[in-house]
RNA sequence: GACCCCAUCGUCUAGUCAGGUCAGGACGCCACCCUUUCAAGGUGAAAACACGGGUUCGAAUCCCGUUGGGGUCACCA
């Protein structure tokens, strides 16, 4: 049997980190198993989705690549086929309508809270003669569930999951209008679908034991169910927006590259072994959905921030250029000079070290990419007293009687004068990262000697000493 | 409130199913080293089995209870 899981958001919001975390571990099993994953936008409420929200998803997913196979499945296209199934319940004695109005479900509902009991509805026209309905009131369809015994769901996450069926009450199928409630539709579609494993939220758990009922009832062969633990914010309550519960998007924009956010997401709620650092490859080849945790879990920026640093370290600098140009550019308001490019490409494998985010690469290597005359900071003035610039002559001399200009000979120059001078590198470093950098914090000077080159170096070294 | 589920360092977790390890790793924190600044890097330290009862020669691991946390209770999805 091949492996088939889906990943199901409606467009109604942003793809949060917990979606993208459920829709990885789709992925996941299905890359594990060689099976498809299978995306499904359950868009049947018309009034809260919108255009923007599914391109959110779209994008947010292709940005982690967790590319799905065949076509998206419209949820909202498949009403006809939703109705038909109800029907189908409906003719088989294993639904029935309702004429109730709003007030009287609004009654039942306090009546039943009141005796501490689950089944909101009592069932008022579960067993009534058709004839006695009211005239020109539009029924809705409801489940015919039982209420006798217990219902179990075996979830691969969660172990067995048993509720009582008198604590269920009868769900709606067809709403008034005639429209299939979300209830039916996920069944009818994930049977459709051929649905083998389906991974979802632990919101869900509740609803897989009444899906379970109508699978039953439909006589369908039932999908394993895991329900997957959801993510908590740092202090331990719900995601919210005050936590910074962002789209997926959001991190994208902040920096974070795609293959950090994976292998965070991955880690979170799963696990194999004492693997932290992996490939979305690597974790599809262990992946197991009992492997999952059972407690919800905490999001840790700071985590995600340190994968992040790890991963802009590891990357190509090919890659890296292509991605951190735009945000120069960004900053900058205009695109890059030719010499500008030269020298990020000459100063980028030596700043990426330095950097925890896309975001916060470009903010350090904008010291490449401003053109002289520099404006120093405030700390770099004040550090440029008499005696550094006495320091910065001394080192202007060395640097400008180096003949082969690279970074170890600029630092042969240097270290030879300092030690001449009978002075310490640092009284002469320092000046120095000021005149050429226009501030206080720099990669090593030598390597920012380097990649300015004499000519530029001495000319900003000049710029101060006049 | 009712129902369902969960519980190992601050956080993510290994170990739990098949009881026996100084309870392991990672992030963070702290210290030290490296050092021309700041990072990075290296080394090291502190840090947990929620609580109370059982069962057992022996319990993080099995059972019960307590406490705490999460989820669900729509003609939303």
């Amino acid at each position: 049997m091949t492996v088939v899981t889906r990943f199901a958001p409606s467009p109604t919001g942003f793809l949060h980190i917990g979606g993208a975390r459920t829709a990885l571990f789709n992925y996941l099993y299905a890359r594990k198993h060689g099976g498809r994953f299978m995306l499904r936008i359950e868009d049947t409420d018309r009034t809260r989705s919108t255009e923007e929200a599914k391109r959110a998803i779209f994008n947010g997913l292709r940005w982690l690549g967790l590319e799905w196979d065949g076509e998206p499945v419209y949820q909202s296209t498949r009403a006809d086929r939703h109705v038909d199934i109800a029907q189908a319940l409906l003719s088989k004695g294993k639904a029935y309508r309702c004429y109730c109005s709003p007030e009287e479900l609004a009654v039942m509902r306090q009546a039943a809270r009141k005796r501490g009991s689950g089944r909101l509805y009592d069932g008022k026209w579960r067993d009534r003669d058709p004839s006695e309905a009211p005239r020109g009131v539009a029924p809705v369809i409801r489940f015919k569930a039982p209420l006798k015994g217990q219902t179990v769901v075996e979830d691969i996450v969660q172990g067995a999951v048993t509720v009582q069926n008198d604590q269920l009450d009868d769900m709606v199928l067809l709403r008034a209008d005639g429209s299939p409630t979300y209830m039916l539709s996920v069944v009818v579609d994930d049977h459709d679908m051929a649905i083998t494993h389906v991974v979802r939220g632990d919101d869900h758990l509740t609803n897989a034991i009444r899906q379970k009922q109508l699978y039953l009832a439909m006589g369908w062969e039932l999908p394993a169910f895991a329900h997957i633990p959801l993510i908590l914010g740092p202090d331990g309550a719900k995601m919210s927006k005050r936590h910074g519960a962002l789209g997926i998007d959001a991190y994208r924009d902040r920096g974070f590259p795609p293959e950090a956010v994976c292998n965070y997401l991955a880690r979170l709620g799963w696990s194999h072994g004492d693997d932290e650092i992996f490939s979305i490859e690597q974790a599809s080849g262990w992946f197991e959905i009992g492997d999952i945790g059972k407690s919800p879990s905490r999001f840790d920026l700071v985590k995600l921030t340190s994968l992040s640093a790890h991963y802009l370290k590891e990357m190509d600098d090919t890659r890296l250029i292509e991605k951190v140009m735009p945000l120069i550019a960004d900053r900058l308001g205009r695109a890059l000079t030719g010499k500008q490019r030269d020298r990020l490409a000459a100063g980028l494998p030596g700043l990426k070290g330095r950097a925890k985010t896309l975001l916060e690469l470009s903010e350090i290597a904008l010291l490449y990419c401003r053109e002289r005359p520099l404006e120093p900071d405030d700390n770099a003035i004040k550090l440029l007293d008499s005696e550094a610039k006495a320091k910065l002559a001394l080192a202007r001399e060395a640097l400008a009687a180096v003949e082969r200009w690279s970074e170890n000979a600029a630092e042969a120059a240097l270290r030879t004068a300092a030690n001449d001078a009978g002075e310490k590198l640092g009284k002469i470093a320092q000046p120095l990262r000021v005149a050429l950098t226009g501030g206080t914090v720099s990669p090593g000077i030598f390597e920012v000697l380097g990649v300015f080159g004499k000519t530029e170096s001495i000319s900003r070294i000049d710029d101060v000493l006049q």
